[in-house]
DNA sequence: TCCCAACTAAGTAAAAACACCTAGTCTTAT
DNA sequence: ATAAGACTAGGTGTTTTTACTTAGTTGGGA
């Protein structure tokens, strides 16, 4: 909150020393960035923070004694300040979206230029997000996944038949609530929510709660 | 894949035009960036990228006849070159994560300065993409709370708890059966199921056979 | 051997869900 | 203007679930 423009402290880690030779070669020429450290692996880091002020650690994945998942938790819910890049090989979906998880703000490849590091270090450490163009598109399959699953499971065909009413009757239901008490949050009379379930039961064909519930879930109207 | 440097085609969709002549000011003096077109709602978007090359939109959420959610649902999957920045007043998770799910690969607010709107707009037509702080931490807060709702729920831990047969009958409940038809199916007295049942519910602290269901599908009992 | 946990089952009651029917209001579209 | 669908809600009655309680049998481990 103080300074508007002031060096970024930056520590590497990675377990190659090649690597993070290279890096510290590239951010070289670079003002307003500053390597505040270096460490081998995620143990490492977190005793690196315990006694420096740190604001962005460019992160490995695959390193031994603590990777880079199990350290960028740790560091996103103990140094919520200090920003992570994930500076990978890997883009595939599952590494990209763990990290994501645990609470990474970029992630970038190792053969990102010069200009598109810096650029990623300055975007993060103000607050944005950075992430390269594999990792965007395989955020974007995940989530484009997450609905293409929910398509496939049909039933989107019979959820379209749902008015808006029952939609939230029935997400009440499957939250575990009684018709009085669905009734009460609604304001209606509990004989309309009974109404309700039933037209429930007839559209969607199914014999009880146990049956709403399960279509509920299936068509993503809880979580 | 033909021009390094070449214009970005951009258009702007916003139902204020105040907004739109806001913007098109912004984005007059910075080299690279044509506006290629206007639109008041997602409808006329859609009209625009069928007759006209586009790179870039820049899509305001909510708008009349069709609303940005739905527009860029259309985009990414008919014209899946063109990338969405989202340009919002809203910073709430649900705005956010339906944008993202919808295919934007940007999301910045309107309050945001002319340096950043350029660096969004030539970030994401480079093929990465870029989330504005608010928009950064909400989305992490969407993956950290899934993460928390996992363990919150326990499951795994609790479903080692249920016997051999309190799961044969959960799972019969969640299959729709009736205790009745239950009792018929494992050669048992109705009461018997009926001490299961209320042993599940106070084992699995739920309500009713709601919670009941959730939880046989949450650790996998059923498909 | 004795205890414990799992499994079984029943008495009694109240609460909730399910079934089938009717019917009014209101909005929207033809 | 009329029809259709959504939303509302009541009557009446049955079935199912939930609640609280007690208790017999069985098999395996201390």
């Amino acid at each position: 909150m103080i300074s508007p423009v002031q060096t970024i402290k930056v520590i590497l880690v990675d377990d190659h020393e090649i690597i993070r030779d290279g890096i510290k070669a590239l951010l070289k020429g670079a003002g307003e960035i500053e390597i505040a450290g270096e460490a081998e692996n995620g143990q490492q880091a977190i005793e690196i923070l315990k006694n420096r002020e740190v604001d962005l650690i460019l992160m490995d994945i695959s390193m031994p004694v603590m990777d880079g998942i199990d350290a960028t938790k740790y560091i996103s819910r103990n140094f919520s300040d200090v920003k992570v890049i994930v500076l990978s090989m890997h883009d595939d979906e599952s590494h990209i979206i763990n990290m994501l998880k645990a609470g990474a703000v970029g992630y970038i490849f190792k053969n990102t230029g010069k200009t598109r590091l810096i650029e990623a270090i300055k975007t993060v450490s103000s607050g944005e997000s950075f992430f390269a163009k594999e990792a965007s598109q395989r955020i974007m399959e995940h989530f484009m996944q997450n609905k293409a699953r929910e398509k496939r499971n049909g039933s989107m065909k019979d959820v379209e038949h749902l008015t808006e009413r029952e939609k939230e009757v029935l997400k009440l239901i499957a939250e575990e609530y009684t018709n009085q008490e669905i009734a009460n949050k609604l304001f209606l009379s509990p004989r309309t929510i009974d109404t309700h379930r039933r037209n429930l039961l007839q559209k969607l064909r199914v014999k009880n709660t146990a049956g709403l519930v399960k279509f509920a879930i299936k068509c993503g109207l809880l979580d």
